[in-house]
DNA sequence: ATATAAATTTAGATGTATCTAAATTATAAT
DNA sequence: ATTATAATTTAGATACATCTAAATTTATAT
């Protein structure tokens, strides 16, 4: 049975695994946690000595397929979490993440499956996540980060990539939501910042909100 | 910030509260947790500091009255949480105990009152259970033990006492679930156990189980 | 009233998860 | 290749929640 501490362990690995290519270093999961290397060091010991991470000290380290599918299935629950205080409790998309990161740790096979079918099995979450289904694995999406794209090009949000409520208010601010037509009007070479079209207004978006939203090109 | 445990023994001590008369013993607390009465000790230590119970050494304890509203509010979300379980996950009453064990301990004040107010103000949970309101306050019930009542007395199930799986599980065999309606036809003098009319079926009933099952007298 | 039993508390350990400070290993720079 | 710096781990503490075994207090019985 996987504490509280590991399920957020192995979540963060997992999460840092997409980004950097194979091994994810202390520092950095400590960075993710907010917590102090000394304390990740520690961790990933228990975590290597229940075979749920790959770890060679001072290497960094990596999911097992144990490790990996506790880290999907605490996902999935977040997420789902998130869908049903969204759309059956009437919470905005920046006021979920917290209460999901309680949520995502109750421990009951049934109690998950069951919101998953009450929610109708839905395949993103209100951020617009994949949600993996039962036997793990996330639907299919094509989307692609903002910044990546050219100038005339339209699409449609599909995700954002953080959950901070200041991003999720800053978006609302700018009229984006999951759903929201874009186009590219114009691409500054200096700071990379664009100009884009949202719904007839135009707005300047800096990288590093661009990078953090998910387009799939119309 | 209260933690689960300390949550657990509130929760207790409330429970024992509604029997034995004013203070509570650390053995009966141990019992109904199922630890060791020096574990009790510590923690009955640790909530007399933060002032949630009323602790003199060798005399048993009672709620302070912080104490108290926490507890309510503990009690308040596991209830809230089975109606959300039955009602709408269609799980059965007799297992919806242990994940409302889990989902008591989430903290966020607007999570209960929108799960609350979701689920339209429920006054009962599935055992028949009363919810307090926001403020702590308890609906009104005039239940009274089936143990208690003269023969030829019809009246109502509203309530049960216990939530284990077997005492449930019988129940449900017997067809005796919240709304039922009871006659009580003969008292056996000897053993205290009774029998009933359940919906036209003649049943016998033994004095443990007819304490737990609360009627309303019609 | 005093001995015995029962209830309760204390002392000292254990396991989890964290921390600071110090030591070690790896990486980068000259 | 050697040194400086950065990353990581170890050693030793602390806080929480629990335990066993021993000590203490309260209740009970004769």
């Amino acid at each position: 049975m996987s504490t509280k501490a590991e399920e957020n362990y192995l979540k963060t690995i997992f999460k840092l695994s997409e980004k950097e290519k194979d091994s994810v270093s202390t520092n950095a999961i400590a960075e993710e946690l907010e917590t102090k290397p000394s304390s990740v060091s520690d961790m990933l010991k228990k975590l290597s000595e229940k075979e749920l991470i790959n770890y060679v000290k001072y290497q960094g380290v990596s999911l097992t397929p144990l490790g990996h599918r506790l880290a999907v299935h605490v996902i999935r629950k977040h997420r789902l979490w998130e869908v049903f205080l969204v759309s059956h409790l009437n919470f905005k998309w920046d006021e979920v993440h917290d209460i999901a990161e309680q949520l995502e740790h109750i421990k009951s096979k049934a109690l998950v499956n069951r919101l998953d079918a009450f929610l109708n099995f839905p395949s993103y979450d209100p951020h617009g996540d994949p949600i993996p289904n039962e036997k793990g694995s996330f639907p299919k999406s094509t989307a692609v980060p903002l910044n990546l794209l050219k100038v005339k090009t339209k699409g449609k949000v599909v995700a954002v990539e953080r959950d901070e409520p200041s991003f999720l208010n800053y978006l609302d601010k700018i009229q984006v939501s999951i759903g929201t037509h874009i186009e590219i009007v114009d691409v500054n070479d200096f700071d990379h910042s664009i100009d884009v079209k949202i719904d007839d207004t135009f707005t300047h978006i800096s990288l590093e909100v661009a990078q953090n939203i998910l387009i799939c090109v119309l």
